[in-house]
DNA sequence: ATGAAAGCGCTAACAC
DNA sequence: GTGTTAGCGCTTTCAT
């Protein structure tokens, strides 16, 4: 910026201005300056602009990741939601920080605001630590969370409605005729618990009760969910039908059915969660919980805004809806 | 950190030692120092101290957008590949921005560097401005670019071997029998063209030659490419194969097919490209090529800190394979 | 309409 | 081992 001041013969003060289109200075200065600026390729060095003004227009997103497995990003869903959070942030002018941190250690998220890298933490999902985000937003963090709306909750969360979407998939297949449904999902994640209890809700109000010997709880991440389905499977009590907490995980059901000669859906129908982009594409296509991704990304990013306004964000649930697919049709 | 000092009973510069770890300052120092710090939930201030270290450890990673379509991030091989990006950069302790960029100003991503956000750019296709490209190399600009290897190229590019992907798939569908095979993908991207080189050249070899009236050129934007492909298939002159630049592509392609009565692979051999996450699941199962994109996030990170550290970084090509499946077994 | 000067929070000589 | 001080590049009073 002096560089730029001495070639134009004014003060570094007036290229300040001229570059953020002050109106107290001459409009030909300006033009000066701004052509200068553009020839030397030239930018405001933003770490001086941020620390001057203790301001940017960063927002972290913090995808965590399961420590034992180490495991890399792959699920479609999540991926989805981050392209789509990317481009509800370009759209709003800011920039986003993507970064993983240990799913243990979900307050570790606060760094990239204590630091001043960025305003505030999108965290995708709530994983098994419900605690560490409330302390977050005990601490006035400006957080908004991907997941399902708890009990006692302090940050603000944003979220499919799990409730509605586990009775959603397990009505349609009591409606199917299907009366032993097995549940695959690990239940000690809120969204998967909320899952479960729309799942155990819709039993009930059919007069049925789940059956924990159906009930399976396994990760996220596809190798090892695919093995313990492979384990569970041979010694499963009977069942007709699967109720899969994610697409992909109803993906290697299907799949590891298959190899045990049983087809889908005639023997046993599939339905997955998620609705992820490809899902009407699988074999057979899936019936699954819709989650609105697209929406997503735009509301959790109004929502940290709204935070950081001085609003009070409340948790909200998005609608989901039930397609029907060939897996369970 | 003026705080901590006062409250410990030191300097500001002992404070700043401590929390670096220096070697000079009293154990004891630094430990009650570190204790201050964690209980105020303190964290050194970045633009600070990136103001006065000159440096930072954050990448940007630009993915470009079709400015007509305003198409959201949507390919799931794209999205796995920033998943991998994600997963390489944290390894390597380093930030990732993920931002943006109208694909006709690529330039546009050099304001990352310039603005000091960032340290280096990783570009995501080369879109139609080969020439910006080798503009930002000629600045110096720390750049690594997925996508091929052209003539005259200034920048670094990481990619799949597409030229011979473009033989496999090709080279498959004649050992098949097919004689009559459409190119479905933009050549006025390189990537594509690349591949479309890989195609003709196999054609050649077996004694054939590439039909202009085999090929459709569509956007990458699933939309878009679909009602390109609802248009050309009706007056499309008769085929008995096609080898699509992506897998989405090929989906969307062989969805309309069905649509039209044809079967696939019986009627229609259909071969897509990336191997995407999900393309086992498809249906059918996608034979495909398989760009290694685990190992493709590695390798741009790679490169950038290659290049960061004053090497010069030379284009590399990825081995791709041909994974056959049910749409051309 | 423009300039001079202070200060954002940090680090690194340079003293002691 | 610790303190003093200058300065990174910017914005913004306060003068003029």
């Amino acid at each position: 910026m002096a560089d730029i001041a001495r070639l134009a013969g004014v003060s570094v003060s007036t290229v300040s201005r001229a570059l953020n289109g002050s109106s107290l200075v001459n409009a030909e200065t300006r033009e000066r300056v701004a052509e200068l600026a553009r020839s030397l390729n030239y930018s405001i060095n933003l770490s001086a602009q941020n620390l001057r003004l203790q301001k940017n227009r960063t927002v972290a997103v913090v995808l965590p990741f399961e420590a034992e497995s180490r495991q890399h990003i792959s699920d479609p869903f999540f991926l989805a939601l981050i392209g789509s959070i990317a481009d509800a942030l370009t759209d709003q002018g800011y920039d986003m920080l993507l970064s993983r941190v240990d799913a243990e250690h979900l307050d570790l998220a606060a760094q990239f605001y204590d630091s001043g890298k960025a305003i505030g933490v999108l965290m995708i999902g709530q994983w098994r630590h419900h605690d560490q985000l409330n302390a977050l937003a005990a601490r006035q963090l400006p957080l908004v969370v991907w997941g399902g709306a708890l009990p006692r909750q302090l940050y603000c969360s944003i979220g499919g409605d799990n409730i509605a979407g586990g009775q959603l998939a397990t009505t349609h297949l009591l409606a199917r005729g299907c009366r032993r449904i097995a549940f695959l999902g690990d239940a000690q994640l809120p969204e998967v618990w909320l899952r479960r209890e729309g799942y155990s809700q819709a039993l009930r109000q059919a007069g049925l009760q789940a059956d924990p010997a159906l009930e399976l709880a396994l990760s996220f991440e596809p190798a090892a969910a695919r093995a313990a389905i492979a384990r569970w499977l041979p010694a499963a009590p009977g069942f007709d039908a699967i109720f899969a907490c994610s697409d992909l995980l109803a993906l290697q059901a299907i799949q590891l059915l298959r190899a045990s000669g049983q087809r889908v859906p005639e023997d046993i129908a599939v339905v997955g969660f998620d609705d992820m982009p490809l899902a009407a594409y699988c074999d057979p296509p899936l019936t699954t919980v819709h989650q609105p991704v697209a929406e997503a990304g735009a509301e959790l990013v109004a929502s940290l805004m709204a935070q950081l306004s001085g609003e009070k964000a409340l948790p909200r649930t998005l609608d989901v809806q039930l397609v029907v697919r060939a897996s369970a049709p």
